[in-house]
DNA sequence: TAGATTGTTAATCGATTAACAATC
DNA sequence: TAGATTGTTAATCGATTAACAATC
């Protein structure tokens, strides 16, 4: 039943979220000049045991030396192709509303290698030629054909977001990050866990972010930690 | 060593997140003039079995009927002692840009009982009356001491994310919602495991949101399932 | 009583941590 | 060789799931 063959076992999202976080120190710290890191360093930079960062490195099939720690440059590739960073990542953004206008002008995941390429939104006054353009949702699912779009965020209003769904699963949508406060449920029911991740029979992946849980947890925890105090 | 008395043990923050989703079920359940409900509904509405709905409260001292399951009225009341719902939740957002902007407008988390009271920016031609009022920096920590104020929003651009901080450490606020790609530390080093909640020691807690690492992680998710597939 | 649902205890699972053998 | 660091195996921890006794 198990695959023993070449391929290293998937990374649950855990330890992916952290190799993202190796790499920007790792880039950091290339751009200081250094040459060579040990586990110890990332470590500490990350805020982890230098156990944990030798086991996530590992279970990615990336190597370093018994006594030398690891090349910086080697694990900058490594991190950089298992993460996917050289395949083009492009992603669409639904809802031109102050969200969604936050997310176009936040330039800051291009430095990641990531890059909204268009958005889309029914209010005709919100459309522009961009970059990135702004577009009528018409052209949606042909926009996502030819430029072989695989994941799209969310950022429509509460009421539209089920529906917006739906679309984009039929346009071929793969990969969807949810801003709204709905529980997006692929076509029948199930989901949901910690109110982050998603996972959908037919392949396509919810990730949500619920502000209004975020905060809602951070007052518990406030609260809770005087209270105990 | 461990406390065994009135107090049931804290639950932690994934317990948290379900019931505040229980919670919001619940508040349309009612809506729709539901009396009773039993743990196998809750669960579905959720999306997780059974037998968690009634460990989780359980967990949290919330019982029901052996056989009548639970009075909805008596759920959504205790859920909400239990969350903090019945103090007043207020929260402070430090940057009015266009996150910040963004989060002002979103009236979703006054229906969950919590509310921006105010805001707070260094450039003048943001300042406003409100409400919520958009005021100067200066005004920050008589703010947070007057209203008593504990939970801040960070929203600034990322090179004021430490200052801001630290600002905010010092005037006296225990939980920050950080949607910086910075980590922010607390005075010395450590932290930070999946990306989301951070502490620390000196009693300040930090939840990240980082949009671009859970983006960074969907993009991985989707290519993966691909691969596998 | 019979049936159904809760509350709790035991089993499972996955992720983190600790320990240590391998090796440069 | 001696010292230091990796890679991996075993132990721990917490959270989820399964099972079931208690009881309305």
């Amino acid at each position: 039943m198990i695959e023993n063959s070449e391929r290293t076992e998937a990374p649950g999202r855990p330890v992916v979220l952290r190799l993202a976080r190796y790499l920007r120190v790792l880039e950091k710290l290339k751009g200081l000049g250094l040459v060579k890191v040990f586990s110890n360093n990332l470590g500490d930079a990350v805020g982890v045991t230098a156990a944990m960062v030798r086991k996530d490195l590992s279970q990615v099939g990336v190597q370093g030396n018994k006594r030398g720690g690891y090349l910086i440059d080697h694990l900058l590739s490594e991190l950089r192709r298992v993460l996917g960073r050289d395949r083009g990542r492009e992603v669409i953004l639904i809802g031109a509303g102050r969200i969604g206008e936050a997310l176009l002008s936040y330039r800051d995941f291009e430095g990641e290698g990531m890059r909204i390429v268009a958005a889309f939104d029914s209010d005709p006054g919100k459309h522009r030629e961009g970059p990135p353009p702004v577009l009528p949702p018409d052209r949606l699912s042909d926009f996502v054909r030819q430029r072989g779009i695989r994941v799209a965020i969310i950022a429509v209003p509460e009421a539209q977001a089920t529906t917006v769904f739906e679309e984009l699963r039929s346009a071929g949508i793969e990969g969807v990050l949810n801003f709204t406060p709905v529980d997006l449920k692929c076509a029948a029911e199930g989901l949901s866990s910690s109110g982050c991740t998603e996972d959908c029979p037919e392949g396509c992946v919810v990730h949500n972010v619920n502000i209004g849980l975020e905060l809602e947890n951070l007052f518990y925890t406030v609260h809770f930690r005087k209270a105990s105090l």
